[in-house]
DNA sequence: CCTTGCCTAGGCAGATTTACCCATCCTTCC
DNA sequence: GGAAGGATGGGTAAATCTGCCTAGGCAAGG
């Protein structure tokens, strides 16, 4: 687990606990970046870092769930451990159901906090893990001309009927045409056969 | 929708409470099942029979979250509306992420209540319709034969090598016998390819 | 202009699949 | 014992797939 990047995003309106927490969890060995509102969070945030983000619920001006929910529309799941002081049951709630990764209320444990920092960088590591099996399919399908990808895309859709007489017959082609194109797909995407093309595609 | 059974397993120590609810929500149209204990409850609940649970969280002798874990010892897996008196945020925490589809605190709106009454329900019939679909499939697997089955799984578990040869090497049987069972087993499955037999099986 | 890449399409040979027929040998069930 | 179903294997013929060759038309880029 090379664990490349251990930033923490902590976004707190209190500057002592922002200071508190800094240096304790740089001394842990991880990177910290402070905000001292959601505003500034939000405007220096770049999607492509990943990180675990430390926010506290009771924000001036905008509270915790509608970080979470900004985030998700720019399309940011990063892993949020909401921090508290006056958050009640409802709140927390809402947090975890949209997916935060916990609710915790000061004053908390710092060995409770690190485990769940812990997590939530596990969490991300997972889903990096899940990304790199994607990417690499994509990378193989984009090898493909735009015939071909149609050629793919109407034997994954309608695998009933894959000969090349169907397929030819439904693109106004010929069935040695389509016997060309498959060639190459199965070629490109080095599978050995329509049966492995469909399991490649449906994985 | 024809929403078969509308039962609601209502779980509260508190006399009054049961009755209170049990009237109000058959007034409502819903059939209701009160108990007074946990343990009452799990010893009668027939998992078989769906229904939306209303759970006090915090019962003399077993707490909400222990009535969560045993249900889902048991794979019941009915969704859970807590309802609570003095709960607080971690115990909400823990319920919404065990899979609580809702963590009342009492005193809580009627509306709202019914309101995640409803998305219990919903809840359980979109789970109804996905076992549906994986019934009927299973369905079409039972009708085969234990080597059909097995020549089935040879070809999903490694589409790259999918030639009667192939298998038949695999099996130590002639080729032939393979094509054989190929036949009938298109035939019982009702598809046209074994493109269409392993996304059948993958989907 | 020339090269490169893509879509198109044909020929041909060998391998494979598919759909018919058939038989033998089991085990299970009546 | 006989019937039924399942696993095994074979024959044959048509259809299809696969690999390897060729080749024209067309568009983009050097």
């Amino acid at each position: 687990m090379p664990n490349l990047s251990l930033t923490i995003y902590l976004v707190d309106d209190d500057a002592d606990i922002r200071s508190a927490l800094t240096r304790g969890l740089e001394l842990r060995g991880y990177a910290v970046e402070a905000y001292g509102s959601a505003a500034k969070f939000l405007a220096s945030l770049d999607p492509q870092r990943p990180g675990v983000i430390l926010l506290d619920y009771g924000l001036p001006g905008m509270n915790g769930l509608e970080v979470q929910a900004r985030l998700a529309e720019r399309g940011v799941n990063l892993p949020i451990i909401f921090i508290t002081g006056h958050g009640g049951v409802p709140e927390s709630v809402q947090a975890i159901k949209a997916g935060a990764l916990d609710f915790l209320e000061k004053p908390f444990r710092q060995a409770v906090l690190l485990e769940r920092i812990e997590a939530g960088f596990a969490l991300l590591q997972a889903r990096e893990s899940d990304r790199a099996a994607g990417r690499a399919r994509e990378a193989l399908f984009a090898k493909l001309t735009a015939r071909e990808a149609e050629i793919v895309r109407l034997i994954v859709e309608n695998p009933a009927e894959v000969s090349s007489k169907e397929v030819a017959a439904r693109l106004g082609v010929s069935p040695r045409t389509v016997d060309h194109h498959r060639a190459r797909i199965l070629e490109k995407l080095g599978v050995r056969s329509l049966a492995e093309l469909i399991a490649l595609a449906k994985g």
